[in-house]
RNA sequence: GCCACCGUAGCUCAGUGGUAGAGCACUCCCUUGGUAAGGGAGAGGUCAAGGGUUCAAGUCCCUUUGGUGGCUCCA
């Protein structure tokens, strides 16, 4: 006799077990019929789904008209969707495309799918995909559920040959899986997400579930622990998006699969909306923004993932950089430079080299070292074997070592012919280990904060290049703390005080933070539980002051200290990680750096790492993004151009312009014979922050007329005088004092 | 690195086997016009590179290279 109790908290008795849609129908008509599926105790269930005992429940529904879908709507919609578009491409490629795995996404859904040899599927076959989707919708068939035993339910996905299903059904049933012998344990690390795959009908049941799009046997069907909307029409429209590839479970050495992107809205108007706002998105694409304005070039003979920065974008950067700086004098940072490049031993120190060697360049022998090498017949392998041997003997010698150097630099090894190296730098931490090393320290003169705009090279894998915001070689605002243990969490917060700083300056919201707290369950962490319990306290702490969500990550730790990300979205929904800080207790160890305490005994400093921008380069490209080339005046390559009405008043423009360059206004002169209506739009679209229109009138008057961007109405004439002064304060105090708009 | 798609003038793009095109930008000329493109002329190409098929290749095939979207990775 279940009583079910509604969100409003009213319950309901029923004399017998009810399913979720007469639970709707006890309720009305309307909310029937609009019913997607039930949560019962906060899980979403079919509508189908016999409730027999006493249970809170919420029933998911269609929106009504012009109201947004809620999430679970959406979820569920997309999900069901993406047995739509399986079954469709099964009709259009053929049926020996094998699924394995199909979950809704937070945009849309996948399904990944083995596309055998002599079969293809490209977005040529999309329209055929999507008018298959559309006739399936149209059809409006039934979800059908329908639970066999899990042995009978084995058996047959076996017999049906997908051994991706077996998969899925052996890991829901709690089984090592039969058919994939991955290192790796489950798809992307974590436990299947919820969506498609199999799962049991209950936990620790014994049957597998399976839904038929129409009749069992008859129409199309996939394992699938559900849940499902009603029926297929109740999708509104879906479409098919795009391709990829994936590994079965992740796992680059597995089976390659074709991953099928597609989305479902309620409507057609919203997919219709969902489309356009892409569209929209991609326009301020930093790529496509940074070549209209001619803020950066990437030129393949120079390099994949490597930045030319032009004249105007580089005075961006820089801005930022003057920026940073003078936050960093006030907070008591000291600047230092260091080179590109440092020997291998250094690196084999700091923990970098071997053990990430595939994500750096390859090493920089020395000439002689190469052409005996290469004189003798050695293979590039070989030489990166002698390479990488050498490191590790000079890992043992450093443990043990003195200060003695025990192998000579830059030569092959007699002994066992091994090979000595620079390597471009993939961080900047050594270098500066090395310069806080240099000098005795006392506990008085703690904390050292070492800084440095240094530029650090790593080769990222060729497809995971993107613009500014994925490349091979960039500079990062780069900062080590080398601090007491006590100095922790006070340094913590002045590094969170200088990202907030930096964020609302650039009006930057749309952000969410991390802290990567260590893994209860590992024993990789360096360092005390004690420190570690401070440090992570510490960072939280820090976090919570920001004001703004966080979410606490364990696990995610590094293994030598915790640590807070800042992550944002670009345009197209990607996130990318910017500023980061470190706590690292490991450093000190590597490189046997100490200070003096008050007991006059050496400590070990504990490193801050920290770098609020991240890079300049990805910073660069998500501030493109965030301001869609319309910089503020103060980071503007162009602040101000002088548009005369004609050349009668292009001397009046050369005196303004004169002027405004006298105190280090950014300003330009458009001399071409244009009329004044193409002067404006040439540099409206080049997002200029003001234009003084100067005609015959303002010379006369010694002012300017100024157009603000972004302002409808321009702002009329002013003594130049007066525009002078205001723009340098604008700029001076990073806000908008003249009112221009992005 | 992997899968799919793409690479034509500085930029945005047409061009489905038969003599390389348009708009914008650029140079020159006319126009001297008060707030989102006045008019005309000119110049600009090894159609990413290399190989192949063909009487004939920007177009079809192969390789290389670069880009885009994902996957994987991310100190």
């Amino acid at each position: 006799m279940p009583t079910i109790t509604l969100p409003d908290g009213k319950t309901k008795s029923f004399d017998k077990p009810v399913t979720g849609l007469e639970v709707a129908q006890s309720i009305g008509a309307g909310l029937a019929k609009a019913a997607l599926a039930i949560k019962v105790d906060g899980e979403t269930k079919d509508l189908g789904f016999v409730i027999d005992h006493d249970v809170k429940v919420a029933l998911i529904t269609m929106p009504k008209p012009n109201q947004p879908a809620s999430a679970d709507a959406l979820t569920l919609m997309r999900h069901s969707a993406a047995h739509v578009m399986a079954e469709a491409i099964q009709d259009v490629i053929g049926k020996e495309v094998q699924l394995a795995y199909g979950p809704p996404t937070d945009t849309g859904f996948f399904y990944d799918m083995y596309v055998p040899e002599g079969k293809k599927i490209s977005s040529d076959h999309f329209d055929a995909i999507n008018k298959r989707i559309a006739e399936i919708i149209n059809e409006n068939r039934e979800f059908t559920r329908y639970e066999i035993s899990a042995t009978d339910g084995l058996s047959k996905l076996k017999s049906e040959g997908n051994k991706y299903k077996v998969d899925n059904a052996e890991r829901a049933m709690g089984l090592p899986s039969s058919v994939y012998k991955g290192a790796k344990s489950a798809f992307s690390g974590t436990a299947l997400p919820g969506g498609d795959s199999a799962d049991t009908a209950r936990k620790g049941g014994a049957t597998l579930s399976f839904y038929a799009t129409g009749a069992p046997n008859a129409n199309w069907e996939d394992l699938c622990r559900g849940p499902h909307v009603p029926s297929t029409g109740r999708i509104g429209a879906a479409i098919v998006t795009s391709l990829a590839s994936s590994y079965w479970h992740g796992d680059e050495n597995s089976d390659r699969l074709i991953r099928v992107y597609g989305t479902a809205f309620p409507t057609q108007a919203e997919l219709d909306e969902y489309l356009k706002q892409k569209e929209e998105a991609s326009k301020r694409d930093h790529r496509v923004i940074g070549k209209h304005l001619r803020l950066f070039h990437i030129d393949e003979d120079v390099g994949q993932g490597l930045i030319l920065w032009t004249p105007r974008g580089s005075i961006v950067r820089k801005e930022l950089q003057n920026f940073i700086s003078a936050e960093l004098k006030k907070q008591g940072y000291t600047e230092v430079f260091t080179p590109h490049i440092g020997r291998l031993e250094l690196y084999k120190t700091s923990g970098h080299f071997p053990y990430y060697k595939d994500s750096q360049f390859a090493p920089i022998v020395e000439r002689q070292a190469l052409a005996e090498l290469s004189a003798s017949g050695c293979t590039c392998a070989e030489m990166m074997n002698r390479v990488e041997g050498v490191s590790e003997r000079l890992a043992k010698g450093i443990n043990e070592r003195t200060k003695a150097q025990t192998i000579a630099p830059d030569r092959i090894m007699a002994d066992d012919k091994l090979v000595e190296g620079f390597m471009l730098k993939p961080m900047n931490c050594p270098h500066h280990a090395k310069i806080f090393g240099s000098s005795p320290h006392s506990y008085r003169d703690m904390p050292v904060r070492l800084a440095e705009f240094g530029t650090v090279y790593r080769w990222e894998q060729s497809g995971e290049l993107n613009g500014l915001t994925r490349v091979r070689g960039f500079t990062q605002d780069d900062a080590h703390l080398f601090c007491t243990e006590d100095q922790v969490p006070a340094e913590i917060q002045g590094c969170l005080s200088l990202v907030k700083i930096i964020f609302n300056v650039l009006g930057m919201k749309d952000y969410r933070v991390r802290v990567g707290l260590r893994d209860p369950d590992s024993t990789k962490y360096t360092g005390s539980a004690e420190s570690w319990d401070k440090a992570e306290a510490a960072c939280i702490a820090a976090a919570e002051s920001l004001g703004v969500t966080f979410s606490k990550e364990p696990g995610e730790a590094a293994f030598y200290g915790p640590k807070i990300d800042f992550v944002v979205k670009d345009v197209i929904g990607r996130e990318w990680q910017l500023g980061t800080v470190q706590v690292d207790y490991q450093m000190g160890n590597r490189f046997d750096l100490s200070y003096i305490g008050p007991d006059n005994k050496a400590h070990r400093p504990v490193v801050i790492h920290r770098a609020p921008f991240g890079s300049m380069e990805r910073f660069c490209g998500v501030l493109i993004e965030h301001f869609a080339g319309a910089f503020p005046t103060w980071l503007s390559p162009e602040q101000v151009r002088v548009l005369p009405i004609s050349d009668k008043t292009l001397d009046y423009g050369r005196k303004v312009l004169a002027e405004l360059q006298a105190v280090g206004v950014r300003a330009t002169l458009d001399e071409s014979n244009e009329r004044i209506q193409a002067k404006v739009k040439v540099a409206a679209d080049e997002k200029i922050p003001y234009m003084l229109i100067v005609g015959p009138r303002d010379a006369e008057n010694n002012a300017v007329s100024v157009r603000a961007r972004g302002v409808e109405k321009d702002l009329g004439a002013m003594p130049l005088e007066a525009f002078v002064k205001a723009i340098a304060s604008e700029i001076e105090s990073k806000n908008a004092v003249l009112g221009v708009k992005p």
